[in-house]
DNA sequence: GTGAAAGCGCTAACAA
DNA sequence: TTGTTAGCGCTTTCAC
């Protein structure tokens, strides 16, 4: 069996009290004392149990992550930040998925597994303001994304509506007018996709452009295949339209693809823009507009957040709100030379 | 404080050998008893304290997962299907990333924080066959990729060299002579690189088709940013050549980027495939042609391989290797209609 | 069918 | 400067 703090002291010829302090570089021990517990771990291959060192801490040092899928680019981005910060802050991450189920965000709430962190951080995608009262629970918890706002704990999000807005007017600003949405929820107002459709409304309204509901295709899934599924139907509609506002890069991509099959030309008889900000958005062709939405910054601060609540740092704060900072990325798909 | 089950044996008025006897549904309890128990566990809102069960059992449920990084869709995709296939075990994942970085990669090997888990999977890119000391650990480990062969642990990886040679012979079946290859690595003998290069030759050779140094780009990682470079050097040298073979997807995206932006039609007259059998390379246009090596398999095996380890079931056994099934995938980028 | 008590490996208060 | 010891919350053997 693995060597014990015991072992290493009797192998050491010294108390267990001592080895502890050589563990915790405690500054008074006697060097040569110091020496010969090292070379007993050595020996030993000592390596302390964290299950018996967490159960004295109360801490385990792992934060749990709940997301929907890894298979969706923005979440294994996301997660890769988060585990980023995480270890600047000494933490490691478990990761849960939940498939966007709401069933399954429930559930996995209150697992018990998720129970070996010192604290959550949760991004819901089925689970809505109704749910709010299930974020109620017994350890640190701290919410991302966009599905419920003001509920009854820390919550770390991006300016959706101004950043859609912002996109919006980036499209007008090219002179665009029939401005397509491709990814739109059926009747949602809060969460992703009715966010960044306010901002898009917004800045119609603004600019003194009238809202067209033929303009606007609905999918469940922001999946590359639902962005082309949409295009599609577009075309076979023969609505017209000199733009698209993808609600996030991978229906745009989805929805380039078709457009291009159909011999489309990109930026010059459509514009398109995405959102999210993903690594392959550089990398398309055309390289893809978007909206970089702060997430490297919205992984730090939740995982700083989350930690002020495990550590009590936050003890007495109500539940707090943080946006992130956004920016609209111009590439070609937007631009015409 | 969080209940223990000392409060909630105080509540139901019965001893806490009862409650526990109820929380691991032992047949033996009055039903009577059983229900003051589960009321008394509900009122206190009693959660197991898991640091103390695993101090106990000598068990945590947790297994590590240590990948170069889920910005890389190859490892995000395969973190995703280990997540499930552990998830089917009743365990859960905890994500570590080295950057492919082989000073991170040894230090992830033995860093304490890892011992949390009962056992890990371990993906190495940049450790090599010269480190396979380093992989006699004190834990259960199972070893993923293809840098490290014959290791002291057992190995779940995929089939390389076949599963390369056969997309070649795709390639020269639809008449292609002048097959670029994109991605390798200098010098390398073992490691994705070099084998699946390895599969590359052997092809030609069965072809007889003479191999041309000049056709193949050497890359350090595997970004789309690569693929695109690699591309435009083949271009700007006027080399001729009527297919791509791309060591994985994500390059073969940034070559195919490149090779249209130069006017090029795909696979009109340039053929191309990949490597790994992303979701995107569904989805782009074309769509790529790519080599699925198994993912999914593999993480089932691996999860699987490394719970006997764990549980003592495969405790007699020396290491052992699992390849994983592999397909070639036609799509448009490397079919003439 | 239920209770009392020991001990998993570690940390830290207290003693020496 | 180092040793002794009491738990952290849980499971489980052994009595009753």
């Amino acid at each position: 069996m693995a060597a014990t703090v015991h072992d290493v002291a009797r192998v050491a010829g010294v108390s267990i009290k001592t080895v502890s302090n050589v563990i915790h570089e405690f500054p008074h021990v006697r060097p040569t004392t110091r020496a010969k517990v090292l070379a007993a771990i050595e020996q030993l291959g000592y390596r302390p149990n964290l299950s018996a060192r967490s159960l004295r801490s109360g801490r385990t040092g792992v934060i749990g992550l709940i997301v929907p899928e890894l298979r969706l680019s923005y979440f294994a981005e996301l997660t890769d930040a988060v585990i980023k910060a995480a270890e600047r802050h000494g933490q490691v991450v478990l990761v849960e998925q939940t498939n966007g189920d709401r069933a399954r965000e429930l559930e996995a709430l209150n697992s018990p597994r998720v129970k070996f962190s010192d604290g959550v951080l949760f991004s819901p995608l089925g689970m809505g303001v109704d749910d709010v009262a299930a974020l109620n629970v017994s350890y640190p918890l701290v919410l991302l994304g966009e599905r419920i706002f003001g509920g009854p704990v820390d919550h770390v999000t991006m300016q959706n509506v101004q950043a859609a807005r912002t996109a919006t007017e980036h499209l007008i600003a090219q002179g665009r007018r029939r401005i397509a949405v491709v990814g739109a929820h059926e009747g949602e107002v809060i969460g992703s996709a009715g966010l960044r459709l306010a901002g898009y409304t917004e800045a119609l309204a603004a600019s003194g452009i009238e809202f067209d509901p033929a303009l606007i295709a609905y999918t469940t899934l922001w999946h590359r295949a639902n962005g082309a599924t949409a295009m599609r139907e577009f075309l076979a509609t023969g609505v017209q339209f000199d733009a698209v506002f993808a609600l996030n890069d991978t229906l745009a991509l989805g929805a380039m693809r078709v457009l291009q099959e159909s011999g489309m030309r990109i930026p010059e008889d459509v514009a398109v823009i995405g959102f999210d900000d993903l690594d392959e958005a550089r990398y398309t062709l055309p390289a893809l507009s978007t909206v970089d939405p702060g997430r490297t910054e919205i992984a730090e601060t939740a995982v700083r957040v989350l930690l002020e609540r495990i550590t009590g740092a936050a003890k007495d704060q109500p539940p707090r709100e943080f946006l992130a900072e956004y920016s609209v990325v111009v590439r070609e798909s937007s631009a015409l030379a």
